[in-house]
DNA sequence: GTCTATACTCTGATAGAC
DNA sequence: GTCTATCAGAGTATAGAC
């Protein structure tokens, strides 16, 4: 397999991979098949090999993007600025990216439901740093009485797990909610009552 | 296939059953195979299929008595109890069920995550209804200024979200947890606070 | 009721022409 | 670089002996 080089090595690329997250993201990785795939792509099932060499490495290649999107809005949370308007502001973009990269959402939570087969060390080396990086700032902010005292980690599950629902389980919220309902409208408003009243004291 | 009628009938469906759960929630569907169900429960592969038509028959089987065991805790949500204590408990429950039932609550995940095609008419039907019940009940405490006036589907979401998201995202917690930890204690201690403050005013 | 052997399909990957 | 044809292995399901 060729590193991607010239224009139309790129952009072969991007195509096979957009279309694999949208494959992958649906029916996880045994779930998807090769032809699935080229067929979204418009590509033949040979030509996806000879850009990658494996169906194995199309999801490496999907994964390895995907956690750094990921961790970017909790990265971005600012030791500097006013506790609850960043804590806020955090769970906002998170929100923002449940309802912009649906599948995204999905591809990660199949990969940590089956135990993280593919993820394990990036999730227990660079996720874990950077929450406990991000810790120590909620924890500084709790120590001076800026926000209330909460354990800081369960805080950050909290906001993953609230934001991520809407995305992961849309098939269900969309059900419960029935027609004419904008769910991520609404999580956001309910979303934001929930933190106010957390972190307030 | 025999409807399960002696002992030893019932027995070895529940042998099955139970390693399928195993086997299912831990690959999915479709990274499932029969091979590793029959190896579980230690019979052979045809024997599985003596009991039951197919793969897919054994599958539906599973989620067929899952969603009455999820919805259970919401049902006893009493409209004739203190509000704060049975939005409480209802979270205590659904907690505890992530606790001690981690592998059903990843097998309804991954259903739902897949836009749940074995299972959208109990979704639409049965949970939808329960909810819609429940939402209800919740609408009436809050008119009654018994607890403070949130959007009760989405404080439904929310407990959902938090206490699922222990069961299946088990590794990631575990990591960025480390050792020492026990996280549905830790989860349980979080979640009091949170809806305390929430449910308030 | 349970097993061994096997039929048949699907799917990941390769060969080789163009 | 891309395609057609095809192989090899895995996996669901069945046949038939015991």
């Amino acid at each position: 397999m060729p590193r991607p080089k010239t224009r139309i090595q790129l952009k072969n690329s991007e195509t096979i991979l957009e279309a694999a997250l949208d494959v992958f993201s649906a029916q996880g990785f045994r779930g998807a098949t090769l032809d699935q795939i080229a067929e979204v792509a418009g590509l033949s099932k040979p030509n996806l090999l000879y850009y990658f060499p494996s169906k194995e490495a199309i999801h490496q290649a999907l994964l390895t993007r995907l956690l750094d999107t990921w961790l970017d809005p909790l990265r971005e949370m600012d030791a500097n600025g006013d506790p609850v308007t960043e804590v806020m502001a955090y769970m906002r973009r998170k929100l923002e990216l449940s309802r912009d990269y649906p599948r995204e959402s999905r591809l990660f939570a199949i990969e940590i439901l089956q135990g993280a087969p593919r993820m394990r060390a990036a999730i227990e080396g660079d996720l874990t740093a950077l929450v406990a990086e991000k810790a120590r700032v909620l924890t500084t902010w709790m120590d001076q009485g800026r926000i209330a005292r909460l354990d800081p980690v369960h805080l950050v599950f909290s906001i993953w797990a609230l934001t991520q629902h809407y995305a992961d389980f849309d098939v269900q919220v969309r059900a419960v909610l029935g027609e004419g309902h904008d769910p991520y409208a609404e999580a956001g408003q309910f979303l934001e009552t929930l933190y106010a009243r957390l972190l307030a004291h």
